[in-house]
DNA sequence: AATGAATGAGAGTTCATTCAT
DNA sequence: GATGAATGAACTCTCATTCAT
């Protein structure tokens, strides 16, 4: 009674290009119309293969947003946690750092927009995705702390660990503003005010 | 080719009632289970009316949400716009100001926290919620860019438009992780944190 | 979060017309084409309802099938029965009384022939069904076994028990040749050497 | 109009392996599972043999089942004829006959349940089926109604058809009920009333 | 001959919405 | 006005079967 796995691994390049062209399609439209008014046989389609195929390579609905998750949001994880190393840098101003780390970020995020916004959309309803965003949102934030910790002579700041969540959390609004917002106002004025709110909040002079 | 709207209009107190009954449960359903996995026969029922009698009150599921968010989010708004009053008082110190606003924000988001949280999902699909709470949004900067105006000498921020759209950004994130945050750390101490940030970025000394 | 059924109870005249009419619909497609090739859409349609309708009375199709024995073959039971009591008369010669109940079990069976089979079909593979059936035989062998105690003086048979297991399955197996067989002989043939073939096993001359 | 037969009838050693592979795959699963639970992939699979390879051998779902019918369920034909044999020795007593009989028949049974099961499931919904059934019945009727006119002497019946049919029934009964019967009662008990009730009905003394 | 990825018709089921009563 | 039975388009998912390799 052996449990096997119904879903296919696929091993040829052509099988490969298939769940390829299904995750594309459907990060395409996950992005564009969301979760729920996205349709399988619609993603099927838009790849370019039957519904049957589709239904081979993903369990199900779920298990293919998961999987275009682990694609697309995978890639801008290891961006994300790239970018946070500038932090470290402790030769360069600590303004620089986080200039160019917003800029990163808000690179990272125009391209992960609609799916970013998928997930939130999802986190409330889908633990799964919930899991996957705070473990996400921890890492960064253990990466700001190490951060940190590394410059804690630089820094005015004493709670370094309510210090490392705040800085996240305006990184990311920042972020968010600049990626999401309609914002009247230019990006950029955006950034540098950010930029100078994280400075004066935590550096010394 | 504008048509006669069908949807009535209640004038008799039973009416109310009976519009009330169901804004309420509605309210409930799509807080507890969210918008895709509430059904109309659901609301109808828990409101103790009829379906038809729900499809005449309102033209359809998405109608309804809305109406939703005009009764409660619309209460919610005005108590924001309330407590944002504490930044006008000049005889207080901008950390009282800051720490007294936060706090209110936060009493304030945990109450619609689901109701903001289905919001945040339906922004990106539903086009009429995106202009709600962008809408919302605006008045919020507005608020702040008036109180930071009035304010000004006491502030080192020089670009008051982006100062305020930065303030707001953070007063949002913070009041978002302490509301929704499964922040490891106690929400007080991100709020002390919150409030020291603003206030080094915006005041003078 | 109370759990409410979701299928509708009927109670004006109309709807229990249209839950006749879906289950005599279903009960003559089940006893067609079986239960795996009778679709629900199919039963809806030809029920003159929508298959909407259909799934507003039963939860699912299995439902449906088991609502089509509690009505059908619920009512043969009663007859199989009410049968059996021929055998309870001890006036009337037990050649006499066996012939009777299988004449009478013969028209019972007659009348429920198809969906007898499709039970059969699926007793292998639900166990709804196959604790249904092992109910309906249970009292068929207990009113037989009452009936064969009461005529102990009559018979000759020593093991009551086994005598009635027996029996009835005799019994089953004479009707079942009669109702379903291709058998080449009449069916009154049959029916006489069954009879035979029963007295000769119990009674003492 | 008669089609070129697709399937391939295999010669070669290596394929006559790959075709008992799949029959011997196939019975097991459509024992375990049944006929509408079975897919043909699963079938393939546990015969280790590509879904392609399986459809080369058997034209479709239906042509695999019926072939397993003959290979597996043909093999308890034979034994069953065999076993039957027993009836014709004239030199020991009819009741030692029939028990050997019936012992033989139930062990055959035993080892053929699940199919047996799955014919009679399909037999409603599957004319070949029927068929097939049909004339494993009557092979079985002609062989004890040969034994009973060898026998002739020693009866008591007169209407030798009817009592082959009835023997036939009484047995098969017997042996359905040992085998799949949820009987209470110990086998042996059955057994020998059964036996015991053949007797009476057939011997003259 | 053999493979197994691909197909797609069709299954069961849901639910926003209508409309006869 | 109010009801709720009825509708049916649309959804997710399965699996017997084909055919390019």
């Amino acid at each position: 009674m052996e449990e096997q796995s119904k879903v296919r691994i696929p091993k040829q390049k052509r099988s490969i290009d298939k769940k390829d062209k299904i995750l594309a399609a459907a990060y395409q439209l996950f992005c564009e119309a969301g979760y729920y008014k996205t349709t399988t046989p619609e993603v099927a389609k838009k790849g370019g293969v039957s519904i049957g195929c589709l239904y081979s390579y993903f369990a199900d609905k779920n298990d293919l947003f998961m999987a275009v998750l682990d694609r697309y949001d995978g890639q801008f994880d290891a961006l994300r946690l790239e970018a946070l190393r500038s932090l470290d840098d402790r030769d360069i101003p600590l303004k620089d750092s986080f200039r160019r780390l917003l800029g990163e970020l808000v690179a990272i995020h125009k391209a992960s927009k609609a799916l970013n916004a998928e997930m939130k959309l999802l986190y409330h309803s889908d633990a799964a995705i919930a899991a996957r965003m705070d473990a996400r949102d921890a890492k960064i934030r253990a990466a700001i702390l190490s951060s940190i910790k590394a410059n804690k002579k630089r820094l005015r700041v004493k709670d370094l660990e309510a210090a490392a969540e705040i800085a996240a959390d305006i990184t990311g609004a920042i972020v968010d503003r600049i990626v999401f917002g309609k914002a009247a106002l230019d990006g950029d004025r955006i950034l540098n005010a950010g930029v100078e709110a994280l400075c004066l909040y935590l550096e010394i002079k």
